[in-house]
DNA sequence: ATTTGTGAACGCATTCACAGCT
DNA sequence: AGCTGTGAATGCGTTCACAAAT
């Protein structure tokens, strides 16, 4: 299972990170098995594309029974790496950078947001909600290297955004999640992720056209 | 150009969105045509798909020269329904709400935010950072009724995006992007848009196990 | 009877390649 | 010569359907 993350599709992981969520709801209700109907019909997907994905990985059931809920779920958590917590920088402590900061979506383990980052010397010193420190962009470098950061969110605008996610690629950061409204050009063996909110908002109003 | 909607591919729609941000772009450098490659570079995209894309909906080109870029700006403008501002409102005024509401890729128009909605007694009368004001739930489909909003952008707990969903479309609105870790049921006629922060990262960490 | 795991079929989006226009 | 528009080819992800297992 060493380079088989290249014929994983993408596709396919974003649906292992569905697949937790519910598994984890599950087990918190006190299910001990389900079907791959069970998690389809939560996740609104075919039964056999579940089957499929998790077939990837290996034959994780038992047929006529079904998956352990509380077994599957920490397969799926393995296979997306959550068994030990990744240390994630914010870069940009606007509104969307602090959001992200404090956002509870990330905190339920897999991930440790060290601090947030800003070229505005009055937000420098200051912490998140939650108590997350800003620090200064010129100790980008530094804090990333020292903590081994692996992972960086990019909420930077968008004039910046290209120069940021070159900095925190060389720094060494492994992942990039990017919320700039563009496409940066990122290093070989850098994972990047565009969340383009103008993109949702602009695609979705085609559909609403004549209406 | 009536119920083409339903044939047009999403990822199309999604590149359309692209094209225009790339378009305006070139329009303020002052670039007169352009050609599919130019657009295709500045996307990273394939040129043949440029071609495709716009095909879908006329042709607007000039062979052996490309496209006139304020003509195809506008045109795309069009296609997308952004001629017409549509009406927004965000549910839930909480960190990233507030992000939402005073994003700026949201105000070059074709969007305008009406207002904020929230339970919390103390965030109602409050403005955003921008000057949008937050509303109580309580006036929600009264106010998506009166302006006629189009679009809802969600930003709940988990555990009311289903019921503010069903609200919102119930009220008359006909786009929703949520981003709330549910996948909610919609009627009908209904578009939405899943925006997953929890997806996007835990599916960025698949690919930086043993690394 | 129920449900998995998977090869085969299908559908769809992307890319190729070239005729046709400037 | 340059570039568009598009039918054909390709590639890939999803769904079907069934043998195998309990």
């Amino acid at each position: 299972m060493s380079d088989d993350q290249a014929r994983i599709p993408e596709a396919t992981t974003r649906r292992l990170s569905l697949y937790l969520r519910v598994l984890t709801d599950l087990e918190r209700t006190g299910a001990d098995t389900v079907s791959s109907r069970g998690i389809a019909d939560l996740c609104r997907l075919n039964p056999a594309q579940v089957r499929k994905d998790l077939s990837r990985f290996g034959a994780f059931g038992v047929r006529g029974i079904g998956y352990d809920v509380a077994e599957l779920r920490e397969i799926v958590a393995g296979l997306l790496g959550l068994d030990t917590a990744s240390r994630v920088v914010i870069i940009g402590a606007g509104n969307l950078g602090q959001a992200l900061a404090d956002y509870p979506g990330f905190h339920g383990g897999g991930f440790e947001i060290v601090a947030l980052f800003d070229v505005l010397d009055e937000m420098v010193g200051t912490v998140s909600r939650r108590g997350h420190p800003v620090h200064h962009i010129d100790d980008l470098e530094r804090i990333v290297r020292a903590d081994g950061v692996r992972i960086g969110m990019v909420a930077v605008p968008a004039a910046n955004a290209e120069d940021v996610v070159e900095r925190l690629a060389k720094a060494g950061v492994r992942g990039i999640v990017n919320f700039a409204p563009v496409r940066p050009e990122v290093p070989e063996g850098v994972a990047v992720r565009n969340v383009d909110l103008t993109v949702e908002l602009e695609s979705l109003s085609f559909f609403l056209r004549d209406t």
